[in-house]
RNA sequence: GUGCCCGUAGCUCAAUGGAUAGAGCAUCAGCCUUCUAAGCUGAGGGUUACUGGUUCGAGUCCAGUCGGGCGCACCA
């Protein structure tokens, strides 16, 4: 809908003879008396032109040119604010196009041809997932969806480590439960992973091997049984939260010679070698990150000859470029913070274009309980699962409810509301206002045989013009532009508060307007105006992966 | 100590630099012989942590102060 204004504006600034680099504002203002949308244009240019604010507004008014019948008032207000008020007739046109484009309404096109990469959750098979990790897992897949209505080819991407310390420390923690299971008794370290869960591949492998390995100093066997249980676990949380991922991506290729002996890792060094960057001392290599006012260089590759995280950190990312996305987004928890400016700057020394890098981070999760905060822990026995507050809440209130709030503000998540099956809960408010209209639309098909595909009679729309009709037609209009918003900010909570915001509307014109009891013509075109809501909300829903039941 | 995030109604949170800072919960008062009351309407509730600055305009941007969270390894 911005874009319909903004040309339309720009034309009327050439008109008026005033020219500026200032880009052209659409807004919607808080309060509707102040119109649909404005512009705060003249407000803007006032002073380079040395104009009066309002004066200006009046001369951009005169050359502004919409098309007949779409806007119904214009008006200089306030400072020198332009206002714009959609003429009814326009409005409910806007819901026809709802019916019309069905669950291709609300797609954009700016994306189209292009590739996006979205990288999340990314977690080490070390152990189950947790409710933070849930948290970047879903914000991930919303962002994934997002970036798809907007026609990228999308390739979601789990990035992991199956070599390294903590793995070994993984096999090492298994290894000695199995010991206990074979009656020995074992000192265990407190750097070990304490879970339960260890406990209980042990006890598979016990159960398969018996006493077989009792003796055995052999430590692969561990880690591999231990790693596949745990994928096998943590890919069957994520199915449960419909989150799957095209492309798993084994840091250990990086490490992998390619057929002229060369690795991913060591040509990093070689051309941040190259561009003066690589410091050798104290028998590791470093990032001369100093050279960039850091008070630190950072290591890449250490005196034990292993590269650190870092180094295969940047390898990843080229490969990001190297496959030829257009888009490249990151998805990580906040104690992950530090890593990416190092990331960023390596690749901007190696001259790759950063700039369709889009990092986001969200803060971490502390979950309720009668009042009760639990804080997540990390490698201790007692991390809150993920699995588990599934099992408690259900898929539907889990996704929505770790995107409901910003990315950037911790997360209260609160268990016994997440329950709730009540108006206090937002799942359920979301989701009665689906079910309420798919009840009504049943209804419709019985009382008055209402069929919802007749096409020829949606013009029926026209006639509708009541302040509850109108709110809500505006409200459908204006989903497109907030989808583009949440992409954007990379914020699927947009989405959430747009669509509670038109379940409320949509409450309200149902409070206000008989639908069945109404005359014919009437109830058919309140019935279109139900039907566009439902598409809107399904659509809407279907970006936020939560369900949209028939009834409840 | 330092880097990043946060500080807004009693609570949980909104507010692309715009007009009188908004929702939900909780509290109080109304609305079901009528399409799902899992809903709707209304009321009360605020020095946007604090102090300065930038400008036509600041919750928003800048500087500083105070409070909370997360990082700050030759771990990932």
């Amino acid at each position: 809908m911005r874009e319909f204004f903004r040309p339309v504006i720009y034309n009327a600034l050439c008109s008026a003879g005033i020219t500026t680099d200032k880009s052209i504002n659409i807004e919607q203002p808080a309060d509707k008396k102040f119109g649909d949308f404005s512009t705060n244009i003249a407000l803007l240019v006032a002073k380079e032109c040395r104009r009066n604010p309002r004066e200006l507004a009046q001369a951009i008014i005169e050359h502004l040119l919409f098309p007949p019948d779409t806007i119904a008032r214009i008006e200089v207000a306030g400072a020198g604010f332009i206002n714009f008020y959609l003429a009814p007739l326009f409005i409910m046109q806007s819901v026809e196009k709802v019916l019309l484009e069905g669950d291709e309404y609300g797609k954009g096109s700016v994306g189209q041809g292009k590739k996006a990469i979205v990288e999340y959750v990314s977690a080490n098979p070390t152990g189950p997932l947790t409710i933070g990790r849930g948290r970047g897992g879903v914000l991930g897949d919303c962002i994934a969806n997002l970036f798809e209505t907007q026609g990228y080819e999308v390739t979601r991407e789990y990035y992991f480590n199956d070599a390294g310390r903590q793995m070994q420390i993984l096999g090492e923690s298994v290894q000695l439960r199995y010991l206990e299971c074979c009656g020995k008794s074992v000192e265990f370290p407190a750097n070990h992973y304490q879970g339960e869960y260890i406990r209980e591949i042990a006890e598979e492998i016990y159960h398969d091997q018996g006493t077989g390995f009792a003796e055995s100093t052999e430590l692969l066997m561990f880690k591999k049984r231990a790693e596949e249980i745990i994928f096998a676990s943590i890919r069957k949380t994520l199915e449960r939260l419909g989150i799957r991922h095209d492309s798993f991506f084994n840091e250990h290729t990086l490490y992998t010679p390619d057929e002229k002996g060369m690795t991913a890792n060591q040509s990093v060094i070689d051309a941040l070698r190259e561009k003066g960057f690589i410091a050798e001392y104290d028998g590791a290599i470093w990032f001369m990150t100093t050279k960039l006012g850091q008070e630190k260089d950072k290591v890449l590759v250490k005196s034990s000859g292993e590269p650190s995280y870092r180094l295969p950190d940047i390898a990843y990312h080229i490969t990001k470029f190297e496959r030829s996305f257009d888009m490249i987004v990151n998805v990580f928890g906040a104690d992950h913070i530090d890593e990416y400016p190092d990331v960023l700057e390596a690749l901007k020394i190696l001259d790759y274009d950063t700039g369709r890098i889009k990092v986001a981070i969200n803060q971490f999760v502390t979950t309720t309980v009668d009042g009760q905060t639990l804080k997540m822990s990390t490698r201790k026995g007692n991390a809150d699962l993920l699995d588990d507050l599934i099992d408690d809440v259900g898929a539907d209130a889990t996704r929505l409810f770790f995107i409901m709030r910003g990315k950037d503000s911790h997360l209260n998540f609160d268990v016994e509301l997440a329950k709730k099956q009540s108006k206090d809960n937002p799942v359920f408010y979301l989701q009665y206002a689906h079910a309420r209209i798919c009840s009504l639309l049943r209804m419709a098909r019985q009382e008055i045989g209402f069929e919802a595909d007749s096409i020829q009679e949606q013009s029926l729309l026209q006639q509708l013009n009541s302040p509850a009709e109108l709110q809500l037609g505006f409200a459908l209009l204006d989903y497109p532009d907030m989808i583009k918003t949440s992409l954007r900010l990379l914020e699927p909570q947009k989405m959430v508060e747009y669509l509670h915001s038109l379940a409320e509307v949509f409450h309200r014109f149902y409070q206000e307007c008989p639908i069945l009891k109404a005359e014919p013509d009437i109830a058919r075109a309140r019935l279109f105006l139900a039907l566009a809501t439902r598409q809107v909300l399904r659509n809407g829903f279907r970006i936020l992966g939560v369900s949209a039941p028939e009834s409840m």
